[in-house]
RNA sequence: GGCCAGGUAGCUCAGUUGGUACGAGCGCCCGCCUGAAAAGCGGGAGGUCGCCGGUUCGACCCCGGCCCUGGCCA
């Protein structure tokens, strides 16, 4: 099937910020084109982590299949770099079966490492730990100096505060005795791909999140992370960090009331939109739609359908 | 009506014994981002220091009056 025309991109991306809808949008989208889901959202990768991420239930998912949800305990740190093979080897099995793989999540990374291409050099857990350990010590300002000596574009382009960064570059040359690629490569993609941004506007969007957050709370938040945490949620490194989870964890800790965290929960979700609008902005093959509030879930199929369409 | 506390950034508050507001946290805007990415890091815009008058070379800080808020007393 490799030089019959294309009628429709063979891979659809639905991207944009953490509630504006486009699990929804995405289920629709694959149910007309005879299409299955694949997760990019790096949170709903992990089991057990339902209310708080927003998992679609089985019923809103609607018989469509969805891939790559639940495949990690909460004490396993993600990676995106296994997200990649995983999400590679989803999308060219749909391929293969002639099925369109649609792409959902608002983890810019974790699009990127599925679509584009991209390489992550290994990683060494005992190098990794060495180097935080040593981070925590002399603090971010010291390892920068060492980078800035064993790699001078990796060092110009991460700053001497960002503690995290340093360690995995220093990491990266470690282990491969090669520089540290410091900056993301140009948007070179693997896949032929539509992206569909939804976007709304920040007062509705700030409503969405607290309503949402509102919901969560209705449907058990509490509850949940009390379960995840007798299953290890505080030892885990990327989920106990996860938005509401955190801030449930803080208070089963005695940090703050229970209504404090879901405040803070609110507050942290608008600020990492932001940065997930921030995050997909610089992607110009990114096609936005546009969501006042009130939009016919219809009329955005119907928009994304065209959009599709007119990717030939 | 009297007494006390207070009126400083959108919010909560620091602060100067009179010499251009060092402000801080939160919020807001923006940027960065290669194995933790719902993470991590950075930049920026906001103040006639309640109002009016006085003292002073100079007042947000001193004096007088007024307005507003909270508390206590009546």
């Amino acid at each position: 099937m490799s030089s019959s025309p294309v009628t429709q991109p063979r891979v659809v991306s639905v991207v944009g910020a953490t509630a504006a809808g486009k699990s929804d949008l995405a289920v629709a989208i694959a149910r007309t084109l005879g299409g299955e889901v694949i997760n990019t959202d790096s949170m709903q990768l992990y089991r057990g982590m339902d209310i708080g991420t927003a998992k679609l239930t089985t019923a809103e998912r609607g018989g469509i299949p969805h891939h790559l949800l639940d495949i990690w305990e909460v004490t396993e740190a993600a990676s995106v770099a296994e997200f990649q093979r995983l999400a590679r080897a989803e999308i060219d099995r749909l391929l293969a079966e002639g099925r369109t793989p649609v792409l959902v999540g608002g983890s810019g990374l974790y699009v990127r490492a599925a679509i584009d291409e991209m390489e992550f050099p290994g990683t060494d857990p005992e190098v990794r730990a060495r180097l935080d350990a040593e981070c925590e010590q002399v603090g971010p300002g010291a390892l920068h100096r060492r980078l800035a000596g064993l790699d001078p574009a990796a060092a110009e382009a991460i700053l001497p505060s960002n503690g995290r960064r340093i360690v995995r570059a220093l990491e990266v040359i470690e282990i491969t005795g090669r520089p540290f690629t410091a900056s993301l490569p140009t948007n070179t993609a693997v896949y032929d791909a539509v992206q569909i941004g939804v976007q709304v506007e920040r007062p509705e969007l700030d409503r969405r999140i607290e309503l949402r957050v509102d919901r969560m709370w209705e449907a058990g938040l509490p509850a949940e992370v009390r379960e995840l945490e007798a299953r290890g949620l505080r030892d885990g490194l990327t989920a106990s960090r996860a938005l509401g989870y955190q801030q449930v964890l803080a208070h089963f800790a005695g940090d703050c009331t229970e209504a404090e965290a879901k405040a803070e929960t609110v507050r942290a979700t608008r600020r990492f939109a932001r940065r997930q609008e921030s995050w997909f902005r610089r992607d110009d093959r990114i096609h936005w739609l546009s969501r006042p509030a009130g939009t016919d879930p219809v009329e955005l199929l119907e928009r994304s359908l065209d959009l599709i369409a007119r990717q030939i």
